[in-house]
DNA sequence: GACCAGGTCCTTG
DNA sequence: CAAGGACATGGT
């Protein structure tokens, strides 16, 4: 009898926050995080860095900016992130939804989660992973990201959840604290970086940490 | 030169 | 519904 997907979670938040404590993630104000969370989609968070700083220069680093920029502006500054184009397509995407639903990032504040979630979604470009990204780092909500790392270490533990359930999972395991989320999921990406796919799997903290 | 990176969308079987 | 391809640059 194998322990539950919602206990196996339990404890990946546990073993995880004892060991690595509480690390630096993700800072930036919201309008940075919006487009970090597009940038880097399947993309190394230092090409991201880049990026960010060549739209600073560039005075282009906020959304409102974007919504009026010229695309191939947008381009010559995020080439560095790869997929430029659609990236572009997708901030720009992004950007109108916002201004045109809310006004602006300000008009998001007073929304509930879940309807800036189902509005995100709606978003060409914006999938599951961005959305909870942006909700959780850039507006400070408990909307738990699910990402490429998370995924592989719970099959790797046997949970079998995927998709939103895995989400549902870790939900109902954390506290009802933005801070928990943010650290759960920077501490899963550490992790990740550490033990897998450098075929260090079996030495793992989660494998061989007892139980 | 091959292979992958903090995804998402679209097309096929 | 699962699997495969497209999007593109930069690091190992």
């Amino acid at each position: 009898m194998s322990a539950s997907g919602s206990s196996k979670c339990e404890r990946i938040v546990r073993v995880l926050s004892s060991h690595y404590g509480k690390i630096p993630w993700w800072p930036g104000d919201t309008d940075e995080v919006l487009i970090g969370a597009v940038l880097t989609q399947q993309t190394r968070w230092e090409n991201v860095e880049q990026a960010l700083l060549a739209l600073k220069e560039r005075n282009m680093c906020t959304l409102s900016a974007l919504h009026g920029a010229e695309p191939v502006n947008i381009e010559d500054a995020i080439r560095c992130t790869g997929f430029y184009r659609v990236k572009t397509k997708r901030l720009k995407e992004l950007a109108q939804h916002i201004t045109e639903q809310y006004g602006g990032i300000q008009g998001m504040n007073p929304r509930p989660t879940q309807e800036l979630r189902r509005g995100l979604l709606g978003v060409y470009g914006i999938g599951a992973e961005t959305a909870d990204s942006i909700l959780c780092y850039g507006f400070n909500r408990t909307s738990f990201v699910i990402d490429a790392y998370t995924r592989r270490i719970c099959i790797c533990l046997g949970i079998v959840a995927k998709g939103e359930e895995l989400k549902d999972l870790f939900e109902h395991v954390l506290p009802e604290d933005n801070s928990a989320y943010r650290q759960t999921h920077a501490h899963i990406v550490e992790y990740a970086k550490e033990f897998c796919g450098k075929n260090r799997c079996e030495e793992c903290i989660l494998k061989n940490s007892g139980e």
